[in-house]
DNA sequence: TTCATTTTTAAAATCGTTACAAAATTATAA
DNA sequence: TTATAATTTTGTAACGATTTTAAAAATGAA
């Protein structure tokens, strides 16, 4: 629902609220850990990272969860890896680079005005992503 | 391998030859539906299409084919869709359009030099892909 | 032809994700 | 509060795309 001007400087509870997403612990904590670690994880990620705080956790909670947020607004996913999704709670236009070697995926500033293109007369574009491929420079440096 | 400047213009065997793939008859008939039907298909669609005229084709060799043509420069697979992946033989420069309804993917002209963009200092961009979604004029006029 | 190499094939295994139903939690209303 | 309904979480099973594996078939070289 990004409607309001500055939701990045909302806490987790709040951001949930107002994309009209009920809060319950399991929630907040994986909208806390997506909005405090802008590593762009995956479910798997978030899982291990949040089952010591949560021991009863379940991987569909997670997987629920992170369908919620992309739906209501409030995260969004990354396509970039055929392996698997990963999750970014930034809503801010970027775009994204994936490290061929380790992995790794950087944000990027996003210097075009994307969201006025379009396919055909008649259609409507709901959203953009630009996913850069290559080399890290840490792998770049290790030959 | 893509040096050549028009690429674009040979047949599927010489852009076999000149990627260092070697022609096989599955090969070629995967290359050459590629080249001749621009609907980004899936590996299933691959080889159901294919199945009639070859009928001993299996799901593995077309996998094994297209990863093999990803890998030296003759198509390009694109992670647009989480579902599965999508493979194209265009090699020119262009973006892609993916209806959230009917699924869909319709080329696009790319309007930005987004090969001289870096996330870091000494990192390498090898591809770029810009993925648009929404509803195509199809489905936009459907309601 | 014979032998080595490459390619194709089919079946099984893997793994991310989804479906499902029961258990637990939370909200509502008497 | 207590009873009841609705929502959420959980664990297991199912699913489906992709990968692995090993054997069969095809190809190339000598």
């Amino acid at each position: 629902m990004n409607k309001l001007q500055n939701i990045e400087n909302l806490t987790a509870s709040e951001r949930l609220i107002m994309c009209g997403i009920r809060p319950s612990v399991q929630r907040l904590a994986i909208m806390d850990y997506l909005m405090n670690n802008h590593n762009h994880p995956t479910v798997d990620v978030i899982y291990n990272q949040l089952l010591p705080s949560i021991p009863t956790l379940s991987r569909t909670t997670v997987y629920n969860t992170v369908e919620a947020l992309v739906e209501h607004g409030a995260a969004s996913a990354l396509t970039i890896d055929s392996r698997n999704a990963h999750y970014d709670a930034r809503l801010d236009p970027h775009s994204h680079f994936m490290c061929n070697r380790c992995g790794r995926i950087i944000d990027m500033p996003l210097h075009y005005d994307v969201m006025n293109d379009s396919p055909e007369p008649g259609s409507t574009v709901e959203s953009v992503n630009i996913y850069y491929r290559g080399l890290c420079n840490n792998c770049n440096s290790r030959q």
